[in-house]
DNA sequence: GGTGAAACTTCTAATAA
DNA sequence: TTATTAGAAGTTTCACC
C-alpha cells in the first residue's frame, strides 16, 4: 500500500475535518489563507485516494442508556475455526470492534452494552458460540480517548 | 444521566448522519417525507441534548502507513497511581484509547503504530512510565469494525 | 498546481399552519 | 410539531493565471 504524500496544507484541512467534518470549506480557506476551490479539490484529492474514507457522527452512548464498555478476550478450541468464529461475533451488534490476536487470546473484542446485567447478556451469547471455549472480561471503569489530532501530527511529522 | 427519547424518525436521521456527515438535509427530508427545516430542527435538538457530541472523517490509517494496530495491558506497581499514569499514558499520540479496567490488568490501551519495529518504541515508551511495572502486548491480526448502524438499530429497538 | 467569481445547492430562521 | 419560503451561506466548476 503506497503512503500518500501530503503536504503541511493538506495536513491542516485534515486536522479541521476531524475536528468538524461540516466546518465550512471558505473558513478553512480563510485560515489557510488559500481559496475555497482548493480547499474542496485536495478534500476531493484525499477522498480519491481513500485517504479520507468517510465521515460519521459522534454520539453519546452514555446519553442512550449504554454506559457499560468491556473488552473480552476469547479462547477457541480449534486456530482453524477463527473465521468462522469472528463472524458469528459481528452478527452481535453490541460487539463494537473485533480483532484476531496473537498472544494470550485468539480473538479480542469490545462491547458495548447498557449495564452489567445487559453485558452478562452479550457475554453470554458470545460463550455460546461454536468453537469458543472460554472468555475473559475486562470491564472498563473510565475510558479516555486520545485526541486523533495529535496521532494525525505524530505521523505527519514523520512524512 | 437521562435517557433521551428518540422516535423513528430521529432514528432514522441518525443512520444517515452515522453513515455520512455531509449528506444534505435535503436528500434526508425527500427519503423520510419531512421537509428540511424538520430535519434541521430535529439535528440541532440531538445536538443541544448532546446525543450528537460531533462529526469527525474516518481516515485510512493503513494508506498513511500506519498499518500495525496492538492492545496492551498494564500492571501498575501500586494502583494509586492509575490516574498519573493514566496521564503519561495519554500523553503518547500513538495510545488511540486507554482504559482503566478491572481483571488481569489496570489500565488497558489500544496502540497505532507503523510496523513491528515502530511498535517497539512505543512500548518502551509505556515501559519507561514511573509507577508501570508490566505490560502484555497483543498484536491485531485483523481489524473487524462492527457496523454502528447496527448498534444504533439495537439501542434504538430496546427504548 | 492555484485563484476568483459565477452558478448552483444547501442551510437556517422566521412565519404560518 | 411541522411546513413553507426567502435570504444567507456554502459548494463546485471553470476560465485564466
Amino acid at each position: 500500500m503506497a503512503k500518500f504524500k501530503l503536504d503541511e496544507i493538506d495536513h491542516q484541512i485534515l486536522d479541521m475535518l476531524i475536528e468538524n467534518t461540516r466546518v465550512p470549506f471558505t473558513d478553512i480557506a480563510k485560515k489557510l489563507l488559500i481559496s475555497a476551490g482548493t480547499v474542496h479539490v485536495r478534500v476531493k484529492k484525499m477522498e480519491d485516494a481513500g485517504i479520507i474514507k468517510g465521515s460519521s457522527i459522534t454520539l453519546d452512548y452514555k446519553k442512550l442508556g449504554y454506559s457499560f464498555i468491556a473488552y473480552v478476550g476469547i479462547y477457541l478450541q480449534n486456530t482453524s475455526q477463527t473465521k468462522f468464529v469472528l463472524e458469528r461475533i459481528n452478527e452481535i451488534p453490541n460487539v463494537t470492534v473485533a480483532h484476531i490476536t496473537t498472544g494470550k487470546f485468539n480473538i479480542f473484542c469490545k462491547i458495548r452494552a447498557k449495564n452489567t446485567e445487559h453485558a452478562k447478556d452479550v457475554i453470554f451469547q458470545l460463550d455460546d458460540i461454536d468453537g469458543i471455549y472460554r472468555t475473559e472480561t475486562m470491564i472498563s471503569l473510565e475510558e479516555s480517548i486520545n485526541d486523533k489530532k495529535r496521532l494525525m501530527h505524530s505521523i505527519f511529522n514523520e512524512m
